[in-house]
DNA sequence: TGCTGTCCCTTTGTCCGACAAAGTTAGAGT
DNA sequence: ACTCTAACTTTGTCGGACAAAGGGACAGCA
């Protein structure tokens, strides 16, 4: 029979890291809120009576989390974390887990459904001007498949907010970040790629204006049907996404 | 009229970023692969010419973002980023925008009804052996809310892994990790709560068996609204998600 | 008064060197 | 071939150091 437990297992983390979880507590449980100041490195030597350092080290766990940023004079603060700095981390492994086009696709298009679907039932007058303007400004570059490969992402996350769920733009973040970059090329190699885009994205304003579900629906999977036509002009969709997506990751990550 | 810009701007990254940039080019695009050993923090200093405090700022970044890790003796590797780890970083983030259980129920909603359909599709046996797995566990533990919880947690991982689509699962993981943890509470506080449970656990499986898909829906629904039904004796659906939750995932990112 | 330039102090990013603890390797001894 | 021990290496932490950049106060000037 074994012998009862006497001892709980003890904590062995590194120093830095008990700095950043100490940290990262009393952000999280909300006794230091976002744009509240962290002092500097060396009031948190002196605080938790380590080297410079290992403070250093805990800072920049802390930083890549999201869950503090410097301001431009370099002074640390707790801050909210960014979603797309997040998901461009998801991204990544995603790429790296070398998950194929296919997967991509159908997890969007549940993910863009669910979306249209919130949007059309909750969005405020203000999400639809900021939807008409996005529409505009893709018809005045409906010419040039990189600048409207950039309005269709936006255009997208713009549905996302409109649905007024926080929990639906995180969940959609990674995948998009994967999906919209293929855009530029499948608007190129569809004849009337462009004007079919614009189209799709109009018939979804309305589709929320109007609050037609079925329609909202409807053209979102007639959009992601033609990207995925589109698509297949190129390669199959059991490709696995390629790396050059990374850099354009990389890239929103810094931001 | 403004000057046309002369310059553009230029790229003043601190050198622990630098370095951390460096290395994940490396992995990322595929030169580096995962397991692939890094060398020692020496062999950095000698390869980047900076110092050794600088490449450990470095490392951190990197070993935050899951893309490098230490083995059991502490040397650096490479290695693929798990979601799980990720997605409690995303969960953190939901926290503290102080997302609402309604958004958590309504997009788990979709993610877990989109998890089922590629569950019956493309379930293999070994995905249903594990899923039976499951069930026979929970049912030895239906007295027990706290396991039941962690069975049913466990449970839905394992539905969305039988879809093949590493996309969802990653997508459904940062809502799943703040919403079972109530679980415990609502099967708690409803009559026949564990097994009805366990009931809609077996009709899933048997709907993936029999390859219904129109059943797996369907029970994904009741299974999701007795969730509900038990949070709305608890709570409110338009309560934020409580700091309470960040323990659990605290603990789960730390493995 | 409002703007500008200067000096000083603080803070950050980086460097150097050091050391204990833990892990690794090589060699001695059986 | 196996074990035990004695180097050697590597990591985590420490102390101190310094240049560059920012912030603040203060004087000078319009």
């Amino acid at each position: 029979m074994p012998l009862a437990p006497l001892f709980r297992p003890i904590d062995v983390a590194p120093a830095y890291q008990k700095v950043a979880d100490a940290i990262e507590r009393e952000i999280v449980n909300g006794r230091i809120k976002p744009g509240d100041p962290i002092g500097t490195e060396h009031d948190l030597v002196r605080q938790f009576g380590v080297n410079r350092s290992t403070i250093r080290e805990g800072i920049r766990v802390l930083e890549e989390g999201g869950l503090i940023s410097r301001d431009s004079s370099r002074r640390l603060h707790a801050c909210l974390p960014r979603y797309t700095r997040l998901a461009s981390r998801l991204s990544r492994a995603l790429v790296l887990h070398e998950v194929t086009f296919r997967e991509l696709y159908e997890a969007s298009m549940t993910l863009e459904v669910a979306s249209i679907e919130g949007a059309v039932e909750r969005a405020t007058e203000e999400n639809l001007a900021e939807l008409s303007d996005n529409l505009a400004r893709s018809e005045a570059v409906i010419g040039d498949p990189a600048m409207l490969a950039e309005c269709d992402a936006e255009f997208h996350v713009l549905v996302a907010k409109a649905s007024q769920n926080r929990v639906l733009q995180l969940a959609r973040e990674p995948a998009a970040q994967l999906f919209y970059p293929t855009t530029e090329m499948t608007v190129t190699g569809v004849a009337e790629g462009g004007p079919r885009l614009v189209a799709a994205h109009r018939h979804l304003i309305e589709a929320i204006q109007r609050r037609d579900r079925e329609a909202g629906v409807l053209w979102t999977r007639r959009h992601l049907q033609d990207w995925r036509r589109g698509f297949e002009k190129i390669a199959s969709l059991d490709r696995s996404v390629e790396h050059m997506y990374m850099e354009h990751a990389q890239a929103a990550r810094r931001r």
